[in-house]
DNA sequence: CTTTGGAATGATACCGCTTGCATCGAAGAA
DNA sequence: TTCTTCGATGCAAGCGGTATCATTCCAAAG
């Protein structure tokens, strides 16, 4: 294995300097066709590309971005990802991954290793996080997009739609179908704006018809379905139990449904059930899931326009709002059908 | 916006040189408790962190690796990755996670992309690729393991399962159960080693009982939803109906499961359907799918074992294989019950 | 023939960090 | 006291690129 060919060993065999091997590479137009190909030549030859470390160091920039997601388990933010990864990759930068499992402190942990790593863009999920980690960035000149969320006067950039806006939505649309025993079983709230939101969204919708939210027929949750099913299980085997579950997730629509099947229910004749998201999940589930659709790809792509356009220099680039759908299937019907 | 502090600002607040603060970051031990905690103090001050390209080019190491997968947008992968990038962080070293939606080229693409951004390690899924992209890899030097594929002799460090193994067992069962008129719906073969060995395994086992997979009974299909439902109505409406329908993975299954009802069948009833991998999907289909279960974290783990081993100039790491395990749910019975 | 302008190319100073080697100083040995 | 030893620290040479500025060369203008 011979040592990595450097742009030196290209300049000697192609008879050129090291200026004019790394203008071929970054600026072809400005060297005469001649010595261009010789220089090619040679860059075939050794199979050479340019060190990572020693471009980087001269330009002093990497072209990476990174991303902390919360969990790549659930598949929420899969198609989002890869619309940013292919945005990105169209422009030449390449995203690098990495996880905070709904953890605010890991979280943060997560962004200084990115920012360790020398990514220069940031994409983040959501907007609640510590001041502090936003002094850092801002500090740090690092441009960062928001995604997901979307509420009048976020501060910063970023891409997403009305989490609460779009709960109301959906909890007055089971209200109107007649419901007046609504459960709602929430993500996690803390550190986690998106799932606050989507509470305080049925919680408005509820009180246009006197109800409300509480200990009783309000429960947080983390995003998997062993504990969402845990949780279905004490609201449904309560008295009086609920006739609709409005759910802060699919996922957790999901182990909700498994739920009412294990008592011998069926939904939606005894129990209706909503989600959030609109994943592929929603179309396999029995009955097919009611939910609320979210532009997965759109947000994908707009935050790494956003995010391209901040690490352009251009300043205030403003927010991107996205509308949400509420896309009827079969688990929510009227109460008793 | 300060200019980003380098190891020299530290150094001059520090009233020492660059290559003490430099020291105090890497081995601290080898400076004295009272100069090391003046720099410590001033590293605070600044808030300063290493510059990666400064780093990655006087150490000629990223401390990153990179793992090329098909997709994100089905869970298979994320759970491993997952693991994966969890062990590895362990080690200081950083997972940038690249997709190649199944297409060889686009894989070959991705990475030279990563290889570009300098990782100093590959994850990649499965064995077969060109074999232009191994001599690569081999020539300079870059350490890379193969997942998700085992089998006798394979000549690359890999951790995996063998899953022609698998498939085989899984098929068996379906036949011990009286199955004779057996489908596969399978993953596309091209550029895939896992999707080919799933179906030899299969064939594998119909042949000892004098049953083949042909035009008939054989159907290729990408890993989707909407392509798997539809690959699935083509079986179910052919006569005489297959009785069973073994499927690549749990995602063609559930694709397979919505066709079921969608043509007003019954699963287990009318037609018994078989998954493979074990994505929590799995549990949330009606019926429950019976599934051959693979130990994603494991692989993750092991293939981050690998990794680090080979890193440290190891050579000959070995491989190391997993054994599944039939999970046996509501989706596959006897023929008619 | 000389002058001049511009295009093509070369020489070289960084970019920020690590590290081998030199230096310094204090403690222990002679 | 002088010499040795060794731990702590500084000096400075890279690591592999990029970019500025200088130089060369050639052709067209004078």
């Amino acid at each position: 294995m011979r040592p990595r060919p450097t742009l030196e060993d290209v300049a000697d065999r192609a008879g050129v300097s090291t200026a004019t091997v790394s203008r071929v590479l970054n600026e072809p137009d400005r060297v005469r066709a001649e010595t261009r190909s010789r220089v090619e030549a040679a860059v075939a030859y050794f199979d050479y590309t340019p060190h990572f470390g020693g471009r980087a160091l001269a330009l002093n920039r990497t072209n990476t971005v990174g991303a902390v997601i919360p969990t790549m388990e659930n598949a929420i933010f899969a198609r989002g990802l890869q619309a940013l990864q292919e945005a990105l990759a169209d422009h030449g930068v390449t995203l690098v991954v990495a996880t905070s499992n709904y953890d605010p402190d890991r979280e943060a942990d997560q962004i200084r290793a990115l920012l360790g790593r020398g990514v220069d863009g940031l994409v983040l999920i959501g907007e609640a996080r510590d001041p502090a980690t936003y002094e850092m960035l801002v500090r740090r000149g690092v441009p960062f997009v928001l995604v997901w969320s979307w509420r009048p006067d976020c501060p910063w950039p970023c891409v997403g739609f009305d989490n609460r806006e779009a709960a109301r939505t959906m909890a007055q649309r089971v209200l109107d179908l007649g419901h007046r025993r609504v459960a709602m079983i929430a993500g996690v709230t803390r550190g986690n704006d998106r799932a606050a939101a989507r509470v305080d969204g049925v919680r408005d919708a509820l009180r246009t018809h006197g109800l409300d939210l509480d200990g009783s027929n309000l429960i947080e949750t983390s995003y998997t379905l062993r504990t969402s099913e845990a949780a279905a299980r004490r609201l449904l085997t309560a008295t009086p139990r609920p006739t609709a579950i409005v759910c802060g997730n699919d996922v957790i629509a999901a182990g909700t449904l498994t739920a009412v099947r294990a008592l011998g229910l069926r939904a939606p004749a005894d129990v209706s059930v909503t989600g959030f998201d609109d994943i592929d999940l929603a179309v396999v589930l029995d009955p097919l899931l009611t939910t609320m659709h979210v532009p997965h790809r759109r947000m994908g792509q707009a935050a790494a326009s956003l995010l391209l356009r901040l690490r352009s220099q251009e300043t205030d680039v403003g927010n991107v709002v996205f509308e949400t759908v509420l896309v009827e299937r079969g688990s929510l019907a009227p109460p008793g059908h």
